[in-house]
DNA sequence: GTGGGTGGTTACCCCGAGGTGAGCGAGCAG
DNA sequence: CTGCTCGCTCACCTCGGGGTAACCACCCAC
């Protein structure tokens, strides 16, 4: 999203966390992510339209960002598991508010 | 952000809510007008960097979004004024366990 | 008449996020 | 030998969000 960052007291927070969740996917991810841990052709499948190139980048976004787990069995064929870390966890805890915002205003809707 | 919408428990409401914070400047306008209404100009100088188009267009969407009400006096020099709704405070709300999350654990420098 | 400040709109351009398709290295099935 | 799976990486292209600058109508001060 480019989100832009300025000094102020709740703003550079917000600011900081939408960085690390800019990304189309990357809420997806994390909400696949909560409920356990995923392969990657897994994800790849769970997240119908993303493609293998922004799937593996955001992912590896992710994990620099410390939100998630990358683990490599060398095995063959080869096996790569990502999970969510602690912090990726408070993300999702902190993203939950807003969820519910979105689907209590604009999705009258859903059940 | 062009955040991918899926059908699941919290995502959607999470798409919807970030879709109407979709933009570059939206939520640096929320935490302006959450300390109190402003004029157009007012936010333009508030925002270093803004484009007024770009500026005017965001402004507009959260309009149509019911997130800010806008006010027109009609005088000369016109004069407009932008403030929150109770849907933009509650949306504010909303961002503020993110912005807490992001203070802790991304800026580990700010009080 | 000229300049300034109000709040915009419009045309044009740029850049980067994301999609597409190919290739890759290892190993097993046939 | 061929093909398939898995988890990527690379080159290429598209598309649209956002920046830039010009322009508009209105009125006042100089």
């Amino acid at each position: 999203m480019a989100v832009t960052r300025r000094p102020g007291a709740h703003e550079c927070g917000i600011a900081a966390a939408m960085s690390v969740i800019d990304g189309k996917w990357k809420v997806s991810l994390l909400w696949t992510l909560e409920q356990r841990p995923r392969r990657f052709g897994e994800l790849r499948r769970l997240l119908p339209g993303v493609s293998e190139k922004v799937l593996a980048a955001q992912l590896r976004e992710l994990e620099t960002d410390g939100i998630v787990h990358r683990e490599v069995y060398d095995e063959v064929p080869p096996r790569v598991e990502y999970s969510l870390t602690a912090l990726g966890q408070g993300l999702n805890a902190a993203l939950e508010p807003l969820g519910k915002w979105g689907t209590k205003h604009l999705l009258p809707d859903s059940a």
